[in-house]
DNA sequence: CGTGTTTTGTTCATGTCGGATACAAAGCCA
DNA sequence: TGGCTTTGTATCCGACATGAACAAAACACG
């Protein structure tokens, strides 16, 4: 029927049709069944029916042959859209601290499956990206199903258009590291396939878990959400607008470890004092507890263990309160310049507001300036490995923006 | 008993094809030709024809018959596109600490008639809107142009998506005052047309200054734009994010007035101390260099002139560069937040960045964690009636996201 | 139990929009 | 004057969404 078609894209594409809106709402929950599609869509059934068709036809989705009717509803029931068992993935990359994970994801956001290595990163970032893409081509091998693209968080900013990380924190990373490039190479070594000539993509892991937050997670239908989130050492903050990641001209943006929220505070590497980034991490609040950190166990590990065992004891306490307070008058700030209509926290910040959180969002209320402010959602993340699932939503953009692009790459896994 | 749905239009809508795109190129001064056009939409020469077509059967532009040919330019010349002389127009209300000012404004933010009047504001804005109003209608009817809308600019915070100016400063209103209700109700009763039921946009001046240069003046091209004022009291900020305004979920973003640039400064009534609003208005400046505002002309006009004419003085240049620290310090904070690709300032902020433009920039620079953040453009606003203009871009939106509705609204200059 | 009612899915004719192509027009250059 | 280059236009066609009519699959109710 529909034939090959499609020449050429226009420079006014708008994303060829009703089919990347239609993906993405599979793609984010919000498409349950055709009838579901037909009003988020606000087209036609006709129209609706030829999109869902048309996903099928391209591995997307499957539709049920028989759909079983909703207790307390009339007429006839919708057919039910699923995410295809077997559809195509990509393959999401993260290096950490402690070694690296690699995970095939499917639309959804869902982990088809996943592995990781420990160990010390070396200094050359070829060798653990080289290694971390072999091993996902090795799951990609094993699990049959088709690769679309691939893309990669690194704990550091990264620079746009070049993709060079600047501040590889706690790596042995030398700044400026191409790590787009790197990994593009190592993609293209180990042969992993993808649906366009600049597969691969990266970014810092914050920005990266405010995606899968916002597509997948506690950001589900925020339009100007903020993430604020500690993970090792140092603060980030990640912003997404209408849906798409804010990531500032160059790449750079939302680097808010550099607010002031304690003027006689430490000195921090920036030149500064009282950064939140030394005020308001893992290290920072071992250091109000009175308990310096341990040989075992990550920084964040030692830290929320102790905020969530032993918030009773008094001095633990006044130091969560301390960094609370700290934290909420950098949320304040942020909340001042850019007024989001949700707020969510990771890491430590996370564990932060679980443990109090009626004292953080009255900070946050009392220091930013109007009522109205002042009453921004404040969440936790609720996403596991969001960093991973965010760094699978840089591979899967392109897709969702055009499904048809799936024509033109011939891979199979 | 079917089809009785999907009356509404779709959800889908993209602005009408290729329309919209290129009004806001001629709008902005980048559709000189037929043939740029062509490129620059990236359609075909057939449709970007039909395109100019439409635009001059609408009214919008006029064709020049005979083109004449560009020295140096092989090939049969390029008919050359004109905003239509006596083409439509919106109306422009700006209310200040003096009295108001109205415009109308024609595609590219032309100017083409206005007016004014001084005198204290009364506590009642209905007041002011309405002889604002009525004075703009005079102006219609004597251009006999049409008129598209109407766009409002207030020295307020204006919250979305009421429309309510939260701390109109320096004027005798009532915080919270209702400004786009009262303007649309002052516009309906002065029987001012517009193209859509809801006409009628209103916004806080800084955020209109960015706009308007955004469009027509010094942030032309830039994709992320951030804008720093300070007219009279305060400091404003704003953010053109895609050639659109961002003003927040609930309108309030870009509240850069309390940013903490000087720890150990003077009190704020948003209870910190040191925030920029103290320490970088004009009143600051004044008190820094020894001179208390005197009786005549503006807190601006008496800070600029003293930048201008007695910067040699060494008292007033030492204040000059103790602000563009402190304000160096502030939008640094900005950068490393917002990563804009170009900075712009006005008011007295300009009026600093003329007086010595390599300190500030070298403070920014300075301060701004990543070199490469620290060679942002900063360049001095250049339209004049920024304000004005930008409340004309808000009534314009409408028409350049689709043209078209002009031919549902019936009505004449 | 059969008949309406409601909701959903599909088929087909229609219309709009932009692309592709061929051709015409209008200037340079020799 | 005849190429050469660039721009504008006429015509055809494909892509895609609409709208209406029809078909299908459930429930409601006498």
């Amino acid at each position: 029927m529909d034939g090959v078609t499609h020449t050429r894209t226009t420079r006014l594409e708008r994303g060829r049709g009703a089919l990347g809106p239609a993906l993405e709402l599979v793609h984010t929950g919000r498409a349950p069944t055709r009838a579901v599609l037909t009003s988020e869509l606000g087209v036609t059934r006709a129209t609706a029916g030829a999109v869902a068709a048309e996903l099928e036809a391209l591995g997307f989705i499957t539709v049920d042959a028989h759909p079983t009717a909703a207790a307390g509803t009339q007429g006839r029931p919708s057919h039910r859209l699923f995410i295809a068992e077997q559809g195509p993935v990509v393959l999401a990359v993260q290096i950490h601290a402690d070694g690296y994970r690699v995970a095939l994801v499917g639309l959804g956001g869902r982990i088809v499956a996943t592995t990781s290595g420990c160990g010390t990163i070396p200094a050359d970032p070829a060798h653990i990206l080289s290694e971390a893409v072999r091993a996902g081509s090795g799951l990609l091998r094993d699990s049959g199903r088709r690769c679309l693209g691939a893309g990669l968080a690194v704990p550091s900013a990264v620079a746009e258009p070049d993709g060079e990380a600047l501040n590889p924190l706690h790596l042995a990373w030398p700044a400026g590291a191409p790590v787009r490039r790197l990994f593009l190479r190592a993609l293209t070594e180990a042969g992993v396939p993808g649906v366009t000539p600049d597969v691969g993509f990266s970014g810092n892991d914050v920005n990266l878990t405010a995606l899968a937050e916002h597509r997948h997670g506690a950001g589900r239908g925020a339009r100007d959400l903020l993430c604020v989130a500690s993970g090792h050492r140092g603060v980030g903050g990640a912003l997404v607008l209408d849906g798409r990641l804010h990531s500032g001209s160059s790449g750079l943006a939302l680097e808010v470890g550099h607010l002031t929220v304690n003027p006689e505070g430490a000195p921090c590497h920036c030149g500064s004092r009282g950064c939140l980034d030394v005020e308001a991490d893992p290290l920072a609040f071992l250091g109000a507890a009175g308990r310096p950190p341990g040989p075992e166990g990550s920084l964040l590990k030692q830290a929320t263990d102790l905020l969530r065992e032993e918030y009773a004891d008094p001095s633990i306490r006044a130091a969560g309160e301390l960094l609370i307070d700290r934290l909420g008058l950098g949320i304040a700030g942020l909340v001042n310049i850019l007024n989001p209509d949700r707020i969510i926290l990771g890491g430590l910040h996370r564990a932060l507001l679980e443990a109090d959180p009626e004292r953080l969002r009255a900070v946050v209320a009392d220091r930013s300036l109007w009522g109205r402010s002042g009453s921004v959602p404040i969440l936790p993340c609720t996403l596991d490995h969001n960093g991973l699932v965010g760094a699978a939503e840089l591979a899967w953009q392109p897709v969702l923006d055009d499904p048809l692009i799936v024509l033109g790459a011939e891979a199979t896994g």
